[in-house]
DNA sequence: GTCAATGTGTGAAAATTTTAACATTAAACG
DNA sequence: CGTTTAATGTTAAAATTTTCACACATTGAC
């Protein structure tokens, strides 16, 4: 019984991967723990104890090989792998996310791109075509698709997730803005951008405040 | 002294925020943390503590009032202001953001939207006409902006991102896919979409391996 | 080939976060 | 108006996460 590793190891490890990426480009082949723990800001000690979560990657006196851990990482992440997705939205940001080339290099290949708008019929984005949403089903029957992108209004995210979960699609990453209610077998991945800003004008007031109290602090 | 109040609770408060909304748009008047709990599937504990960093919303015997918390928690949030945005970077993800309506409804204005593509030169969106950058500075001397969200790609992110600063904003919504490096003044608040995509094909792929591990059990 | 320096992996301590428990207060109700 | 019930605010315990500290394996200089 494997215990399994908690979702703030897993958010860290992709700017890993992006940091070791950089190291890559620019040729760096071995990098400490403690040389990356400055760059990234985080300490030496978290970095160590992430990476053995999965497994000891460095060797003790040398540090790690850039490479080789970045590609374990990869792996760690599925990124060894190829995703067909469907983007289902078709408005500016499910074209966003189509135009994203960036995508394509880790293996995320958008496939399809869905809409319910009319309007939108014979418009292609890079080469894909949108399709009405009514060919869904026959095309994810022809088409191995993986995960689907939810990037639709909120009021029909819902039933176009359950109607994809049905087609056996059975990961998500939805940008509507709701939490998505579907099988224990469906894994999601929420972008929620409003919460983002709600944040971000939290910390806005949150360091307005602090500057006054300074301020009176000072008088 | 106040101690501040970590990020994970941040995090979930504007999760609270759209609850509550929904709730006051159905009607509700008055919620207990328990039921609340049970729709959101956390701890009535968690949300009581999460509440509790702010004062005391609620009544003893009666729960919370609904449009009142709704409101406390949009104050928290720093909603009850007005915030002027700039997006720098007109391609799809920048016009996505100056399309998205709701952020209105909660104060976001988007107020100038801006590009280096002389292509773009004469597109508007919702009214906002797309700007050269070099028209930023002059832009953001005769306008009080507050926020600026870069969807710019990363090789620019990092310069804009000063400049931006330098111009007084102290507030980036950072969508390029870099850490960027500001005055301590300067509140970030990153959408990195691809770390989202990691985590997701992470979360696959370990579905796949305990789907796996159970069949292999019940051989 | 030896030996100091480096730097990992890891067990334990410290800090933080989450959950549980409960005392207290207000509402509901007869 | 008094009693019962509901549900908060809060203190304490449990769990998790992060940091510390160090034994020990490798490297690299001489």
């Amino acid at each position: 019984m494997e215990k399994d590793i908690s979702q703030a190891v897993i958010r860290r490890m992709p700017r890993y991967y992006r940091y070791l990426g950089e190291l890559l480009d620019a040729g760096v082949e071995r990098i400490s723990s403690n040389e990356l723990s400055a760059q990234m800001k985080v300490t030496a000690s978290q970095i160590r104890q992430d990476l053995n979560n999965f497994g000891g990657f460095g060797q003790q006196g040398y540090g790690y090989n850039v490479r080789f851990l970045y590609e374990e990482i990869g792996k760690i992440l599925g990124l060894d792998k190829q995703y067909n997705i469907i983007v289902i939205g078709a408005g500016n940001l499910g074209q966003a996310l189509a135009n994203y080339v960036k995508f394509e290099k880790r293996g995320f290949i958008i496939t399809g791109l869905f809409d319910v708008n009319p309007a939108l019929r014979g418009l292609s984005v890079r080469g894909i075509p949108v399709r009405m949403l009514e060919e869904l089903p026959e095309f994810v029957k022809n088409n191995k698709i993986d995960i689907a992108a939810l990037t639709m209004p909120k009021e029909s995210a819902s039933q176009v997730a359950n109607q994809v979960v049905e087609l056996g699609i059975n990961a998500i990453w939805n940008f509507a803005h709701l939490d998505l209610e579907l099988p224990e077998h469906v894994v999601v991945e929420n972008v929620h951008l409003s919460d983002s800003l709600m944040q971000l004008s939290y910390n806005i007031v949150k360091k307005e405040r602090e500057k006054k109290r300074i301020a009176e602090y000072n008088i």
